[in-house]
RNA sequence: GCGGGAGUGGCGAAACGGUAUACGCGAUGGUCUCAAACACCAUUGUCCGAGAGGACGUGUGGGUUCGACUCCCACCUCCCGCACCA
């Protein structure tokens, strides 16, 4: 017997909707709790990872609900950037068009699940109202100094035809296409994340409830390194500066290394014996992939013929082009001391370069570069110090001097925000050419993004090439000018769109501060392990800088952050180009929304990588089935009084509600379900044996309280049928009885050296010596007892005795 | 290389230092049925044994403990992140 999905599905999906069960509004009197699943890039078919996103948020919305909470969960699209745009121009279609299809495919698909949202918040970042704002924010930061345009060395994806942010260049190819990322020199715009660089660090310690693996990977990312920055002469005119974390060892320094695209590199290779295979190495470093300079076995390099003199001792040492040294991070120029690094030691090696220890290596030591501590060798006034005090000794030398000074570097760089395509926002910038670049005042934003029919990739922005929006006047003179045709990182959307849930139809402003302030921080933020640094971080950042303007009332966005783990099948990603899906569509069809629901409770720890197997959504249909079942019983049920089979079923079910509370509150759904299917396998053993109607009621209501965050559809409608009350959604959550969980008797397991010899039902409250007394009367323990002398014993009761035999 | 996580049945996986393998899937046998499906019942780590029972068993090797999947040390394998960051 099965039960009809379908229509009880539809039913409660329209009657909850029609209740506005889920539209929330403040409210002080109960805590609140603000509940976000990060918003989805609208594709059009909700897949796997969706379902298991938003089946944990909302299992979560309905249970805090249950729990008392003011529950907040709201929905939008992140309908701008580059898959949006690459789906619209696969399909031929307009990106507008094209994206609003496909939220509203989306929509209907999230609404199939039985998943709750206050839709009266949806928001879309395409949406002018929406990214009005991010160019507000964007000013905000320009008048700040916090958004800047520069000319440098970018990463360029060729194939989507835009430059890309370090974070999204992921081992040297584009993170949406998998293209080689290729260097370029380009003017783009900039937000100055590294202003936040520290704060964004020493915060990490708040985050309290989010993944440690999370907090790493960003602090990794930031990659804080303390060290110190000194200048260097060039013997025959000219200086650079180099950062090292090791100062101390820089009596070791035996060459010095420049970044390829080091501008002093031109000057000092002019006229030199080398100079022709030196500007042929430049060329090559430039040509080449990131991918291509790490694929490289080796180190390269060529020496440009000048010398360097070392500060502290005054000898002269080569200067040598290299690409291992990176023009991006410290000052694009480093001290070599290969005794003391790696990789200084393995250029030095290759190139016939002196070697120098300036620390002592123990004893037995074996290896080539010298890493640890030690004591300072060869050194001068630094011989015999320790690591510690050698640096914070040359420092000081340093800075008595004037040619240098403590420095701290991040490995972080600020966050190019520009991209040449036509699906985003635009940069609301108008280039005059007798004021410079002007702001767009606020009462003229948002500046739409106009609808243009060719708006294919082309190596700069589409809107370039559309006269009537370059086209415009200078608000400050009145004069000719033309606007910025780039758009903004998809990115700039999602670090804010969390705070305009709660004052959605603003149009004055990003957010009224009190709106968000009685909602933020997101309490839990639930999505995938792919954002560890880019939106997580970004996040972060603007809500700091939104906190400094006044605006936000925290530091931090999201109090607890949950990261679930990937639905695989067969061991790989599921991913359309593979094709290897399994579409939750043909399963709500199929199987209904509360079986696919369950099955991803079911599959495994939330934060694990889970492997798909169509069988297990028969197992939870199976199990619900049997709850329908147990519901519509035809067994006889009496008023009896009360047996100690009801005492059992009541007490199981107590029993179940303290596991299955304490497994929710801490995200093991995995193992909540199981604790489930083991009362309503009880549940219908009970059914046959002289079933009570109070007993029945009673454990039914509890079963369809719990399932009812989980499977919500047939828990509604069951709760319906029987009468138990008004709508279950706003039930409360059942208490914990511990006089009813408790249990009249044990199993006394007895061991005898550790090893299991035998069972004894006992009474739950025995004392130890009446376990020991019973352990030891039993005949199998008897027989064991023979073998040796009884030395010790251990009793915990009500479940073990262990007896000690030698 | 650095950092993190994980290794348990045929499979997904459970297990405050105290019955290893709950629950589900699959498999085998049975009941029901004209038959099938569904459902229900039983069995299902390996080896020895007719059985009672016993031995072994959580990646490998040690250790701590009355007792170790769990704690400690060393190693192996896999996954993830960062990676010539000075």
């Amino acid at each position: 017997m099965s039960y009809d999905h379908k229509t009880i599905e539809a039913k409660w999906q329209k009657l909850w909707e029609q209740d506005r069960t889920f539209y929330t509004e403040v409210d002080e009197s109960r805590p609140k709790f603000y509940n976000v699943c990060m918003y989805p890039y609208p594709s059009g078919a909700l897949h796997q990872g969706h379902v298991r996103n938003y089946t944990y948020g909302d299992l979560l919305t309905r249970y805090k609900r249950m729990r008392g909470y003011n529950v907040l969960s709201p929905m939008g699209w992140d309908s701008f950037g580059l898959p949006a745009e690459n789906a619209a121009i696969k399909s031929g279609i307009h990106p507008k068009v094209n994206t609003e299809n496909q939220i509203d495919k989306m929509k209907t698909q999230i609404r199939q699940l039985g998943s709750m949202y206050d839709w009266d918040r949806e928001l879309a970042s395409h949406d002018p109202r929406f990214y009005k704002f991010d160019q507000w924010l964007f000013l905000e930061l320009y008048r700040k100094g916090l958004a800047y345009k520069q000319e440098g060395l970018v990463n360029w994806c060729p194939n989507d035809q835009t430059v890309l942010a370090n974070e999204q260049v992921v081992d040297g190819l584009c993170e949406r296409c998998d293209t080689p990322v290729e260097k370029k020199t380009l003017a783009q715009w900039y937000f100055k994340i590294t202003d936040f660089a520290d704060r964004l660090l020493d915060d990490i310690e708040k985050l309290e409830h989010w993944p440690e693996r999370v907090k790493l990977m960003q602090k990794n990312w930031i990659g804080r390194s303390e060290g110190a920055r000194f200048t260097i002469q060039v013997d025959g005119g000219g200086e650079f500066d180099v950062f090292t974390t090791r100062p101390d060892t820089v009596f070791g320094m035996t060459f010095c290394v420049l970044a390829p695209e080091h501008p002093l590199v031109d000057e000092i290779i002019q006229g030199s014996e080398t100079e022709a295979q030196a500007r042929e190495y430049i060329e090559a470093a430039g040509r080449a992939t990131d991918v291509e300079r790490m694929a490289e076995g080796g180190k390269t390099g060529v020496f440009t013929g000048s010398y360097a003199i070392n500060p502290v001792n005054d000898k002269r040492v080569p200067i040598y082009i290299a690409d291992y040294v990176l023009m991006g991070y410290g000052t694009g120029a480093i001290m070599a001391v290969p005794g003391q690094d790696e990789r200084d030691w393995e250029f030095a090696a290759k190139f016939g370069i002196d070697i120098i220890r300036t620390v002592e290596p123990p004893a037995d030591f074996e290896g080539d570069a010298y890493v640890g501590d030690g004591p300072t060798i060869n050194s001068d006034f630094l011989d015999g110090l320790g690591r510690d005090e050698a640096i914070a000794s040359i420092i000081q030398w340093l800075e008595e001097r004037g040619i240098g000074e403590g420095k701290v570097e991040y490995r972080l760089r600020d966050w190019l925000i520009s991209r040449q395509r036509y699906w985003g926002s635009p940069i609301p910038i108008v280039n005059c050419e007798s004021c410079g670049m002007v702001e767009v005042p606020f009462e003229d934003l948002p500046v739409l993004l106009p609808h243009i029919e060719d708006y294919m990739p082309k190596g700069q922005s589409p809107l370039a090439a559309e006269a009537s929006f370059v086209n415009t006047t200078c608000p400050e003179c009145d004069g000719p000018a033309t606007r910025e045709t780039d758009t903004m990182d998809t990115f700039v959307d999602s670090s804010w769109y969390f705070f305009r849930y709660a004052d959605v139809e603003n149009t004055n402003a990003m957010f009224e501060r009190s709106k968000p302030a009685y909602w933020m921080p997101v309490d839990q933020y639930i999505g995938g392990i792919e954002h560890a640094v880019l939106h997580l971080l970004y996040a972060r950042f603007i809500t700091k800088f939104l906190y400094d303007e006044g605006l936000s009332t925290v530091e931090e966005p999201f109090a607890r952050l949950f990261t679930q783990g990937m639905i695989t099948l067969d061991g790989a990603k599921m991913s359309k180009s593979k094709g290897n899906v399994v579409d939750p569509l043909a399963l709500f069809a199929s199987h209904g929304a509360d079986a696919l629901r369950l099955y991803h409770l079911f599959i495994g720890p939330p934060t694990d990588d889970a492997g798909w197997n169509d069988r297990g959504v028969d197992g939870t249909r199976r199990f619900l089935d049997r709850v329908w079942r147990i519901a519509t019983t035809d067994a006889e049920l009496s008023d009896r009084a009360e047996s100690d089979a009801d005492r059992e079923l009541v007490g199981l079910a107590h029993r179940t509600l303290k596991k299955v509370t304490e497994d929710i509150d801490r995200f093991h759904f995995n193992t909540a379900v199981p604790a489930l299917m083991v009362l309503s396998n009880e549940f219908n053993t009970y059914l046959g044996e002289e079933p009570r109607q109070a007993t029945y009621d009673e454990v039914l209501k509890m079963l369809l309280l719990m399932l009812s965050p989980m499977t919500p559809h047939i828990a509604h409608e069951i709760w319906e049928i029987k009468g138990y009350g008004s709508l279950l959604a706003l039930q409360a959550w059942p208490e914990f009885d511990p006089e009813l969980a408790r249990e009249e008797t044990a199993m006394l397991i007895v061991q005898v050296n550790g090893k299991v010899r035998d069972r004894l039902e006992v009474p739950a409250d025995i004392t130890a010596d009446n376990a020991e007394e019973m352990a030891l009367a039993s005949e199998k323990i008897q027989t064991w007892l023979e073998d040796g002398e009884l030395k010790k014993v251990i009793a915990r009761p009500p479940n073990l005795v262990n007896l000690v035999i030698a």
